[in-house]
RNA sequence: GGAGGGAUGGCUGAGCGGACGAAAGCGCCGGUCUUGAAAACCGGAGUGCCUUCGGGCACCGUGGGUUCGAAUCCCACUCCCUCCGCCA
């Protein structure tokens, strides 16, 4: 959420990100208007609420001499019944002012390249060198179905299309590879790991910035206003909901979880195989920083991500987002691509993001700077990584002529020493 | 799921409907003392909003209600604790 504070005087900072992500800015005048009115409102009834205390507490010292006070009581209701309507019209015009500054997205960053669309996106940089073959080289549900690791025509029958069925080796690749990446980030780039729930609340998925916009790519429990998390960027961001957070910045967490998404609008594009599915499993970063730091904090970000991908041995590249096509929360955004040859195509597997003071503000997650003074932190965020697509690029880059798989030798200690997977006799 | 108890500032914990934005202790910050520290003593300190910058308003789990006036009384909800039942 912006800062109403920073809409009023830094209006056309504001109304510029706006149109560089596209949108029209006839919103800033709704929210402009109202809260004119919403202060012209709140004076008044402040001045009447000022007035009622004073007089009621009259009252007190009259009765404690025995005074008669009805004609004063009868002013002092009359005066309630003025205040109650104010507060009911300064609290509807409150909603609508919420509502519209929930549904505004943040401002882009000045660094984030201007445009719409992927074609402009920057590439920034490209790391790792494509795998040449000397024949052709198979897609990841060819070889997972051949190899029995990947069953997905079982998993339709129970739950719909989308939802993938490891088997075996693929059970155990899905396992090994959530522990190395874990691993990598606790023990050698220094976040905390957690377990964060997989069912959120409403108000939590406010915090982060999915809803309100986003509440048809959830799975949402309607009995018990929860929601199944699209991400653990949510629960580990609203660990520290409502709180003014008492350890020392930045605070790093990472956490493992599955994710469900609807997909609401996506049909039909990527269906085949696991590359775009409705529950898959993800290791997730997340930084808690002081606002100071939070452009350099995206950088180390970005590299723990990639420094997952270059201990697999895997090419990817990394892409700076145009203002078009960041998040609805974020004000700057780099993707990271792997390489996945049977698809002759980029696949993003993380998304590293600096939100700024947006989440924090929403989700009301403050801290105490050096002078002692309360701030909302910066949050951010970014896959490392997604595992349905980082194993797509395993799959698809290790496979064999004869239709085995050679498993990149970081995860081989943690596969029980197995370094490939061979076809069934 | 059943029965009971509870929710107050960073923490613990007081709070006859007007004195309470709130005692006290701990912790924290500043000062005195000290070579330095500890102890002792003195002082300071909640959050948000509005403002004609004097000040004003709101906040004691959340939302309603009673009252001239609610942390305090009433209702509903949420969460926590204890006991029982059930369960991995």
């Amino acid at each position: 959420m912006l800062d109403l504070k920073r809409i009023r005087e830094n209006e056309a900072q504001v109304r510029e990100g706006l149109a560089r992500r596209g949108l029209s800015t006839e919103v800033i005048d709704a929210v402009l208007e109202r809260d004119r009115e919403r202060r012209r409102l709140l004076s008044e009834t402040e001045g009447l609420k000022s007035r009622r205390n004073r007089t009621s507490e009259e009252v007190g010292a009259l009765r404690k001499r025995g005074a008669d006070t009805s004609a004063i009581q009868a002013e002092v209701r009359a005066l309630g019944e003025r205040i109650a309507a104010l507060d009911d019209r300064v609290r509807e015009i409150r909603a609508g002012l919420d509502a519209l500054l929930l549904g505004i997205p943040n401002v882009p960053h000045a660094s984030v390249p201007t445009g719409g669309g992927a074609a402009r996106n920057v590439v920034l940089r490209e790391v790792g060198a494509r795998r040449a073959f000397d024949f052709e080289p198979r897609t990841h549900v060819e070889i997972g179905e051949r190899l029995g690791i990947l069953d997905l025509a079982r998993a339709t029958r129970m739950s719909g299309a989308g939802f993938p069925l490891f088997v075996g080796a693929g059970a155990r690749l899905q396992r090994a590879l959530l522990n190395f990446m874990l691993d990598l980030h606790v023990r050698e780039h220094g976040y905390t790991e957690v377990w964060p729930p997989v069912l959120c609340n409403s108000a939590a998925m406010t915090g982060t910035g999915q809803l309100p916009k986003l509440a048809e790519d959830m799975y949402r429990l309607a009995a018990d206003d929860l929601y199944l998390i699209p991400t653990a960027e949510v629960p580990v961001t609203n660990i520290y909901r409502e709180e003014i957070i008492a350890r020392p910045l930045p605070v790093c967490l990472t956490a493992y979880s599955a994710c469900f998404r609807r997909e609401a609008g996506a049909a039909g594009r990527e269906t085949r195989g696991i590359i775009r599915v409705h529950q898959f499993d993800k290791v997730e970063m997340v930084k808690f920083v002081a606002p100071e730091s939070s452009y350099d904090e995206l950088e180390k970000l970005l590299d723990n991500a990639e420094d997952v991908l270059r201990r697999l041995g895997l090419a990817y590249r990394v892409v700076a987002l145009c203002s078009g096509d960041i998040s609805f929360a974020a004000a700057k955004c780099y993707d990271v691509e792997l390489w996945a040859p049977g698809q002759r195509d980029w696949l993003e597997v993380s998304s590293c993001s600096n939100f700024e003071d947006f989440q924090a503000r929403r989700a009301g997650i403050r801290y105490r700077d050096a002078g002692g003074k309360v701030r909302f932190v910066h949050t951010l965020n970014g896959s490392g990584v997604a595992l349905p697509r980082l194993v797509v690029a395993i799959l698809e880059n290790g496979q064999q002529a004869d239709g085995s798989v050679v498993l990149p030798e970081a995860v081989v200690p943690y596969m029980g020493g197995v370094s490939r997977i061979e076809v069934p006799v």
